[in-house]
DNA sequence: GTTTACCATAAGGTTTTATTTATATATAAT
DNA sequence: ATTATATATAAATAAAACCTTATGGTAAAC
C-alpha cells in the first residue's frame, strides 16, 4: 500500500464533513481534487471507504480504520514538529555534556546558571578521567567535552575559555605555608603528591618543571585531584592543583596555597568537540554561553589569588 | 512539514545502517537517490538529522525524533493493512444486523451457525419493531434487516429469502382446536387477537382476509408477538401469527394450529437493505448464507405443518 | 603516498502527481 | 417536471518527484 500524507489530509477533511464540497473549501481546492485524493487513496487500500447512499456520505468500516490511522498519524506528526521546533527554541532537547573530574566542581556551577535560563533542557553531565572523555568524544556519545589542553591526533576543536591557575597547596602548619615568597630551588627538597601519568596537570606539571630545569620528587602517586588534596591535608607533602577545586580546602582552611615564585602556572581549560560535528542547538547556546560567561561565574575562584 | 513515506521509509533504512551504500542495497536503489532522499527531508525538518563524523554516520537529536517518528508510523500503516486484510478474508469485522422482534427467534438460530463460522466477526443484532428498522436503514446503521416486506418509497431493495407460513393458532381446549378442518366463514364469529396496525403481520392478515371477501372481530390489539400467543394461550381468543415464533408453545402444548381452509397463508421473510448500498465482505456473505441456508437451517420449524 | 570506501553533487530524463476547467450524472427538493 | 445541489469523469497541463549515470571530495586503511 503506498499512500501519500496528502490522501490521509485530504481523507481526513473529508471524513469530518462527509460532504467533498465542503472539504474542498477547506482545503482550498477543487472538488474535483478533492475526489480524485479519495479515489487514489481507496485504490491503494482496494477497497471503497466512503459510501454515497441516497446524497449522503457514509465512511465504510475500512474507512473508519483509514480514518483513525489518517488522525493518529497526523496527530504525531504534529507532535515531531512541535518537538523538533521546541528543541531550535532551546525549550526542549539534551545537553550531554562530559568533564575532566577536576573540573567538575566549577563546571557544576556553570551548569546550575545555564540551567536556570534553560529549564526544560535535560542535562546529562558525565564526569570522568582524561582517557574516557578522549573514548566518548571518539564514539560521538557527547555534545561537548571540558578538558585541560586535549592530546593531539583526534581530530578535535578546542578552544581554550577560561583560565586554570595551577597553585602549590600545603597543609597549614607546612614550615612553607606562611613564608612570604618561596623560591623554586625551594621547592626541589620537597615531597609532591601528584597525579597519575596520563593526567592533563601531571604533565603540565612536568612541563613547567622541566621548562625551569628543575627536578622534583614524589612521594605518591594518585587517581584523583580529591584523594591528592586530602593526602596533602594529612601532610604527606605539597601539591600542585588548580586553584579551582580548592574552595572548600582553603575556606575550611585545611589547605593553604604556597606563595612560590612563577606560580600560579596559567593553563586553560578547553571546550572541546569533535571536528566537523555539528552542535545541536543547546549545545551552540552552551558553548557560546561558557567562553562568554566563565570569567564571570568563576571570579571569586580567583579571590584567594590577590 | 511535507513528509513522504517514501522519505520516512529510506530515512529508516538508513537508520538502521548507518551507511548509505547498504540502504541503497536494501532498497534496490543506488546511493545517490538515497542521498537526495534524506536531503530531501532534513529539508523539510529544517535541520541536518544525520551527521557525519570522519567516516562513521550519527543520527542527531532531531533525527532520533524523526526515527521513532518513521517507525511508529510506518508500524501503524502495516497494523492498518493487516486490519484491512483481515475484514476482506473475512477473519475481522462487524456485522450489523437488525430484525424485526417476530424474526427474532428463527434468525438467532441462522446466527449461532453463521458465528461458529466466522468466529472472529463481531456481530450486532438490534431486534425492534418495524418503523425503527426502517429508521436504521434510513440512518445506515445496520447492513442488512431481515423484516417482513418492506413497505415501497424507501430505497430499499428487499430479498425474499424464506417462507413466513402464518397458521391460526387456538389454546388447545380452544372448540376449534381438535376440528379436522375448518372453513373461512366459522372463522367470522371467533374473536381475534391481533397485532397493531402498522405491523406487517397485521397488514397481511387484513389483506387476506378482504381478498376473502371476510370481516373478522377483533378483540385485543397487542404491540408484540410474544404477548399475542400469551393472551391465546389464555384463551382471549385466536390468534394469526407465524409458524416461526410457535416451537416453544407447540412442545409445551399451551397452544395449538388450528386447521383452517387457505391456511397457512405463505408471506416471506425478506432481507433488506438500502439502495445503492455496498455491502461489507461479512455482510455479502451472511447475506449469500440466508438466502441459501436458511431453508435447511429452519426446515424443522416447519414440521408442525405437515 | 596510494588506494579504498563512502558520501555529495550535478545533469538529465521519465514518470507520477496535483490541480484546474468543463461537463456529465444523480439525488432531492420544489 | 424542473431546478438546485453535489459528486463523478474527462482532458489538459504544470509541477514535482524519483531515479540513473557520471563525477568529485574526503577520511581511513594499506
Amino acid at each position: 500500500m503506498n499512500l501519500t500524507f496528502r490522501q490521509l489530509k485530504v481523507f481526513e477533511v473529508v471524513s469530518r464533513h462527509l460532504n467533498y464540497t465542503k472539504a474542498a473549501k477547506e482545503l482550498h481546492l477543487s472538488q474535483p481534487a478533492v475526489s480524485m485524493q479519495i479515489k487514489q487513496l481507496e485504490e491503494q487500500a482496494d477497497t471503497p471507504l466512503i459510501e454515497k447512499l441516497g446524497k449522503k456520505l457514509y465512511l465504510t468500516e475500512v474507512g473508519h480504520e483509514m480514518y483513525n490511522y489518517a488522525r493518529s498519524t497526523m496527530q504525531q506528526l504534529l507532535d515531531l514538529e512541535e518537538t523538533i521546533s521546541q528543541m531550535k527554541t532551546l525549550q526542549q532537547g539534551h545537553l550531554k555534556l562530559a568533564v575532566a573530574s577536576t573540573a567538575n566542581h566549577f563546571v557544576i556551577r556553570l551548569l546550575a546558571r545555564f540551567a536556570k535560563v534553560h529549564p526544560k533542557i535535560r542535562i546529562s553531565l558525565d564526569v570522568t578521567n582524561r582517557s574516557s572523555l578522549l573514548d566518548l568524544l571518539d564514539r560521538n556519545e557527547c555534545d561537548l567535552v571540558i578538558m585541560g589542553r586535549p592530546p593531539e591526533g583526534h581530530n578535535l576543536t578546542a578552544v581554550p575559555f577560561l583560565e586554570n591557575p595551577l597553585v602549590v597547596v600545603a597543609n597549614p602548619a607546612h614550615y612553607l605555608a606562611d613564608k612570604q615568597q618561596v623560591s623554586l630551588k625551594e621547592l626541589e627538597k620537597e615531597a609532591f603528591v601528584i597525579r597519575e601519568l596520563g593526567s592533563g596537570t601531571r604533565s603540565a606539571i612536568e612541563r613547567f618543571f622541566s621548562e625551569h630545569e628543575l627536578d622534583f620528587k614524589t612521594t605518591m602517586n594518585m587517581s584523583n585531584n580529591r584523594a591528592i588534596k586530602h593526602a596533602t591535608e594529612e601532610g604527606l607533602g605539597l601539591a600542585i592543583v588548580s586553584v579551582h577545586t580548592l574552595e572548600l580546602e582553603l575556606k575550611a582552611k585545611t589547605l593553604t596555597i604556597v606563595n612560590v615564585e612563577g606560580f600560579p602556572i596559567y593553563r586553560h581549560w578547553y571546550v572541546v568537540q569533535r571536528e566537523g560535528k555539528r552542535l545541536s542547538p543547546i549545545a551552540t547556546v552552551f558553548k557560546d554561553y561558557i567562553m562568554q560567561e566563565a570569567d564571570k561565574v568563576i571570579q571569586d575562584f580567583n579571590m584567594p589569588l590577590l
